[in-house]
DNA sequence: GAACTCACG
DNA sequence: GACGTACGTGAGTTCG
């Protein structure tokens, strides 16, 4: 067997000259990818090379970590001048990471070197092993290693570079080169050189004299002039730059050689990578040899992090600490953040303090406002909020610094609300929900035991229960160190596994272009709340208090005394035992049912004797609701510093991708009764403002028009046709009343996966009948059984269903060996990618709502609230013109560019002084 | 804390 | 052969 050949890619170098060579291309989300691409079509050459005779067989990638490393002890100006790397080049940085992921190839970086001696380090090394070297490079300062059995590549230009290259450019053989390059120094890295020294000059010195110190020995007796001066005042620079640019080649080694073997590139990875930036050509030449075998994935051993080792986190409480940490995150350029408060509403909590994490186990808490709020309560030292937040504002505004955390949201509202925008972020709450919707939870307690196999300090040990549970503030500094650090310790090897896997599994797309943009979106969202009428609430309330009152006592004259109305056990034994109506049992418990169902079947049986007082719980029950879940309860909930109320949305509460929203829930506020649809009016707009709420109409039929490909349903939505009357036609021949609502339900039934018995119960007909129906649509809409039975296989092969943006839901229970499980999980399968599609497209219209309203001069229009298929706004009454047409567009545009729909999004527009207005 | 009920899309 | 029936949520009440 030929002896090894070890292949060492200047990651680094290459991207900076990928950059400037080429066009700026952006891939269809938008992002700017010249330099990515170039850095992949480099990588595709040298995957050519694996079939030729001399070709690699170990191979690494080596990228600079950070800007600081032992040479800046040296010299402090070193790179000081260089300028930081132009905007759109700073997101492609993580990118090219993901590229090298995608060819399964080892990346290695390391604090403190930089790629250049990394880069020595393993070839000399490998030289030593009698291997050869291939450094794919055409960076000056890696000439100096060319020797027997050492070559770079230079891939832009296709060619080799041996020493008859160096001595061609710099007069001097490699062994040579450093003291010509200390001589002549780099603007570019701010090494100084010798003034008046080019390359000519430096190679005829050393040509001359031997090398450096040859040269300065010489100088004084040299002819007098400009050139003898300058070597004699600048010989110190000389020599300091003749160690600048000398490479660190005895580094320890993060990997060994042998772990750079090449094991083959599987396919699926680099698919995933080419797809989600749309690289036309090279998907195009990856089928072409898509065919030929592929060698078995390479087991990467799962790199082991060290157990939580909470009593090393550091307290910080002083300057010059803090400014070591976030000199630190400046020059790795991520950290991970977790903010700790006095409570769990964003919009009301105080700062207490802030952890961060570097690495594992490098993670710090910095208490902020501990110690008690009585005013002689003892405070710990510490750094005041003041002090510190002027130190990391900058840092957690910094461009080219990630902030990390687990449910960022949160933490950008608490920071928010003191004057501080965090960006750039990640955060591994969204990318556990895009990686593994369905599967668990995404609670970073759960994410630990699951994925680090830890389990995190629980926040009740720390804070207590009950009537002895204590704030965060009055926690001891060493307890509050140990849970706080570990917080952001654990986000930080979350964020490590699953940066990796979200190309690797296809989510990148799904993650970078909504759920992590639109974090900051909803976060805005709830800070500014939506404003609500206390006094039409109080009246409302009492309103229903007089009735609800009223109602209870005819229904304990009905039934021969007083009971408990709002206990179904005890109705229950009234309606069912005391009164003897006809019904069931129902449930494990034993108990009745009383649901509105069940009532409504009495209530409409003339010859019930039940028949009046199940009409009087069913208001009784209307009324109890609204009371205490809207009128009531949401009084409570207005911010007295704000007089708005704030709910809080979760992105990751949902399987399907829609959002959800929770105290206090407003995406349930009536709107199907008269009587309910008046709390709407309680939500209103500032003086001088009005609300609008904009709506997808349809939006999920029209979904299922297009995914399942049906042309009599898009042929409707194209012409502006009444869907369900559409479909009743089609079913029934006629449209009436009667037939357009049984056609309703049957379209409803079908995104939400039918069954006979399910819509014979909707129907009150048989099943029989209604399997006629089911069998009858499938008949008119061809294309909705195929999606039906293509999307259950789908999720029953994968596990996973998709939406059209590539969201995944995963459903463990579609294997299931009980049968309702099983079936369950087949119906929220056929469900879920028209669901989850749909929360994709107005997710999508958030993000560019912001934008499109302030690039139309309008920075007054505030989107407050979202409803899965509706926004509602607060705006200016005289921008309601100009405003609407904005809206309206980037709502029904907003699958584009990255799908076209076969049908029109249809949005429908209101205004009004309310909620209940604007509809 | 589970069960039941019901508000929304 | 009986069972129990539509998808996705959150919140208030009762009761063991």
């Amino acid at each position: 067997m030929a002896s090894n050949h070890l292949y060492l890619v200047d990651g680094s170098g290459y991207i900076f000259r990928a950059y400037h060579r080429l066009p700026p291309l952006t891939n269809v989300h938008g992002e700017p990818v010249g330099a990515v691409y170039g850095y992949t079509t480099m990588l595709w050459k040298l995957a050519d090379e694996l079939h030729k005779a001399d070709g690699p067989t170990h191979m690494a990638v080596i990228l600079d970590k950070s800007s600081h490393t032992f040479r800046n002890e040296l010299y402090d100006q070193y790179k000081a001048q260089r300028p930081p790397p132009p905007e759109d080049l700073i997101p492609q940085f993580p990118m090219i990471r993901d590229a090298t992921r995608a060819f399964s190839l080892p990346c290695i970086e390391e604090e403190g070197l930089e790629a250049d001696d990394i880069i020595a380090s393993y070839a000399k090394a490998a030289l030593r092993e009698g291997w050869s070297v291939t450094i794919v490079s055409s960076d000056k300062d890696l000439m100096q290693l060319i020797e027997p059995g050492l070559d770079l590549y230079d891939t832009m230009n296709n060619r080799r570079l041996g020493p008859e290259h160096v001595l061609e450019k710099f007069g001097v053989m490699p062994d040579r080169l450093g003291d010509v390059l200390g001589l002549m120094g780099d603007s570019v890295d701010n090494v100084p050189g010798v003034p008046g020294v080019g390359p000519k000059t430096a190679a005829k010195l050393i040509q001359e004299h031997g090398d450096l110190e040859g040269v300065l020995a010489a100088a004084p007796s040299m002819k007098p002039g400009k050139l003898r001066d300058n070597l004699i005042e600048h010989a110190d620079n000389a020599r300091l730059s003749r160690v600048l640019v000398t490479l660190k080649d005895d580094a320890p080694l993060k990997d060994s050689l042998e772990e750079l073997a090449l094991q083959g590139i599987p396919e699926a990875p680099l698919r995933a990578f080419l797809e989600h930036h749309g690289f036309k050509s090279l998907l195009a030449k990856l089928s072409a040899v898509a065919d030929a075998p592929v060698e078995a994935p390479k087991s990467v051993p799962q790199e082991e992090d060290p157990p939580c080792d909470h009593d090393g986190y550091e307290t910080v409480v002083d300057v010059a600490a803090l400014d070591a940490w976030i000199a630190k995150a400046r020059a790795q350029g991520w950290i991970a953040i977790d903010t700790e408060t006095t409570g769990v509403d964003a919009t009301r909590a105080e700062l207490v303090g802030i952890s961060m994490a570097l690495e594992p186990n490098k993670a710090c808490y910095i208490p902020l406002a501990h110690g008690g709020t009585g005013l002689f309560a003892e405070k710990p030292d510490q750094l005041t909020p003041a002090i510190a937040l002027e130190k990391l504002g900058p840092l957690f505004e910094d461009p080219a610094v990630l902030k990390i955390g687990h449910n960022l949201k949160y933490d950008m509202i608490v920071l928010g609300r003191l004057g501080i925008d965090v960006a750039p972020h990640d955060d591994t709450i969204l990318m556990s929900f895009d990686l593994d919707a369905g599967l668990h939870g995404h609670g970073m307690d759960e994410l630990a035991a699951t994925h680090l196999s830890h389990s995190c300090i629980a926040f009740k040990d720390v804070v207590g229960t009950g009537k002895s549970q204590r704030s965060f503030n009055e926690i001891d500094l060493k307890a509050a160190t140990r849970y706080a650090a570990e917080d952001a310790d654990v986000t930080l090897r979350l964020w490590r596994r699953f940066k990796p896997r979200l190309v690797a599994e296809g989510a990148t797309r799904i993650y970078e272009m909504v759920d992590r943009p639109l974090a900051p979106v909803i976060a805005r969202m709830e800070r500014h709340g939506v404003k609500v009428d206390r006094e039409k609430l109080a009246q409302l309330s009492t309103e229903f208090a007089h009735s609800i009152a009223a109602l209870e006592t005819e229904i304990h004259g009905l039934a021969g005394g007083p009971f408990t109305i709002g206990s179904p056990k005890q109705l229950g034994d009234v309606l069912f035992e005391r009164m003897g109506i006809k019904g069931g049992r129902k449930g494990k418990s034993g108990v009745y049912s009383t649901d509105v169902t069940e009532l409504e079947r009495i209530a409409a049986d003339k010859d019930s004797p039940g028949k009046v007082i199940a009409a009087r719980v069913l208001d009784w029950r209307q009324l109890s609701k609204l009371k205490s879940t809207y009128t009531d309860a949401l009084q409570a909930q207005i911010n007295p510093e704000t007089g708005r109320v704030h709910t809080s949305y979760s992105l990751t509460g949902a399987q399907t991708g829609r959002l959800s929203s929770t105290d206090p829930n407003l995406q349930n506020i009536p709107i199907r009764t008269e009587i309910g649809r008046q709390i709407r009016d309680a939500f209103v707009a500032e003086p001088g403002n009005v609300l609008l709420a904009a709506d997808y109409s349809q939006i999920e039929l029209r979904l299922a028009a297009h995914m399942a490909d049906v042309p009599a349903l898009k042929e409707a939505f194209a012409s502006g046709a009444d869907i369900h009357s559409m479909t009743a036609q089609e079913l029934f021949g006629e449209v009436n009343r009667d037939t357009r609502g049984r056609a309703k339900t049957i379209n409803f039934a079908i995104l939400y996966g039918i069954s006979r018995w399910g819509l014979a119960g909707r129907l009150d007909v048989t099943a029989d009948e209604a399997q006629g129906m089911i069998d009858r649509y499938f008949e008119r809409f061809p294309g909705i059984n195929h999606y039906i039975v293509e999307t259950t296989e789908k999720a029953r092969d994968k596990g996973y269903t998709e939406t059209l943006f590539g969201r995944k839901t995963h459903f463990p229970r579609i294997k299931s060996k009980v049968q309702h499980e099983r079936q369950g999980a087949e119906r929220a399968a056929i469900n879920a990618p028209i669901q989850g599609t749909s929360a994709d497209i107005i997710k999508r219209a958030m993000v560019r709502m912001g934008p499109a309203l302030a690039d139309a001069g309008l920075p007054h229009v505030r989107m407050l609230l979202q409803v899965h298929d509706e926004l509602v706004f607060e705006l200016p009454e005289g921008d309601v013109d100009a405003a609407r047409p904005v809206i309206e567009r980037v709502m029904a545009t907003a699958a584009e560019p990255a799908i076209t729909l076969s049908v029109p999004l249809g949005i429908e527009i209101g205004v009004g002084a309310s909620w209940g207005a604007a509809h």
